[in-house]
DNA sequence: CGCAGCGTTGAGTAACCTCAATTAATGTGG
DNA sequence: CCACATTAATTGAGGTTACTCAACGCTGCG
């Protein structure tokens, strides 16, 4: 198939054609990892694809054949809701794996959108299974991977629940300068791959809360934004503006409307 | 996690051990579970606990060893941030596995405390993984779980970001009575067993916010609440409002406050 | 150039929060 | 058992935040 040839030529690092030696995928070839368990992993990778830019890796509803794992680009996760309501629940990188929540009910329950031209590994669930229970470190890898997920929604329900627009908007800037691939000299300065309208339905704001809180957190110096390039200048005060809390973040700004 | 509850069915191979035949284990010996390894699974509870209201099941912070099963009562599970900030991420009830967001780190993060006495079977981690290696099915079941559970909390950041006040209170009822246990001839009336606060911080709300909702919902007639009492008397009308989008549900005030 | 999409800014409003007071239930010691 | 203290729940008034609706600027593209 043509993807698989793409697939040889992807990685900008040197590397043989092998799932068990890629770099983007040491989530699934922990350590410890016998040779043999690593081929039949190699083996249970049924495709590799490349999605365009606005292209669609799953839809929900789709019955769940393979978790699929990000080698490259950006994905969102969008879940819609029985009144048409649509709401973004992650943004998928490198190293990511996708299709997770789709177990319990064997259905995808979210569309994964690709933001840019991305590409990824997908693994037969069944076929997984199999290989993990004769791996003991694998499957302790991939419970780990769903405890993970499920620590990540714990702490975005925080967020949702008790941070203010401007906390979650620099928490969301934190979270990505963490995640981005570092573009110059220190990891302060990246892009976001997302639009304002994608980042307000994942902090549960509307876009122009968003915009507003963006340009607060200028003209506090602690960031610098243009369009979707962001640098961090002070990256103490933006942590700082997160763990305020809200009587704390009243009093600071009573403080400094009166002189 | 809904999904738990309802798996409720027997195990098909009957034991004079208790583990085996517990109704509310149901979700650790799924059909089709050879006998041996039932057995192991019932050797496998290490403990069996019993809290009293307001005790600890379990601090965050402490290494993970069990994962708890909930026989009886209700616990809340409560996620502590830096700037020490509570939220309640969770009620749990009979049936209900907690800790297995502590998997990933080896760590608890969340504090167990049970609202009314409550007893918990303890299942070694450890134990556990090796028993499901054999046993394919409990495996998925377990893979199903912790599927269903992130499942839940992407709803619940759908609730968080997306609902207002009177739709969070609306939704959480229709929650509750969905998993209470039924006390009186429907299943439409229930008691609540967590406070007022519990629920606001839950639903990412301020306490007097719930209690104007709840107010707010018995003035509709949709619901009639005394205290921790509840009875759900138009459950259409609770549902409708609770799809009811935000332009939707402007209109509906605007419309009734010209008449 | 003119259009289209994304991002930003402004004015007014609705939703929710804060502070405060009141009532209802629960517990406690005499 | 009752008076008292304590906690939980409710209600009210006023302030703050974030939303709605709307206009405008920037960037890229045919």
């Amino acid at each position: 198939m043509a993807d698989v040839a793409s697939a040889r030529e992807a990685p900008s690092t040197r590397l043989d054609s092998s799932c068990p030696n890629c770099r983007f995928l040491a989530w699934c070839s922990p350590a410890g990892l016998a040779a043999p368990d690593a081929q039949r992993l190699h083996n249970a990778v049924v495709h590799r694809r490349s999605i365009a830019r606005g292209g669609f890796l799953c839809r929900a509803g789709e019955t769940l054949g393979s978790l699929y794992v990000v080698r490259s680009g950006i994905l969102k996760a969008t879940l819609t809701h029985e009144n048409g309501g649509v709401q973004v629940t992650g943004f998928l990188m490198t190293g990511d794996v996708a299709g997770i929540d789709a177990i319990a009910s064997s259905v995808h329950q979210c569309d994964l959108i690709a933001l840019e031209d991305s590409s990824v590994c997908g693994i037969r669930y069944a076929e997984f299974m199999n290989i993990s229970r004769s791996a003991p470190e694998l499957q302790h890898h991939f419970h780990r991977l769903l405890s993970a997920e499920i620590a990540r929604t714990h702490e975005l329900m925080f967020l949702l629940g008790s941070m203010t627009a401007r906390q979650r908007v620099a928490m969301f800037i934190l979270m990505q300068s963490k995640r981005s691939p570092v573009r110059g000299s220190d990891g302060s300065r990246f892009t976001l791959p997302m639009s304002r309208q994608d980042i307000s339905s994942f902090l549960g704001l509307k876009l122009e809360t968003v915009c507003r809180s963006i340009t607060g957190l200028q003209r506090s110096k602690v960031i610098a934004i243009k369009r979707r390039d962001v640098v961090i200048e002070d990256p103490a005060g933006l942590e700082a503006l997160i763990r305020l809390k809200g009587a704390e973040k009243s009093a600071a700004r009573r403080a400094r409307d009166r002189p």
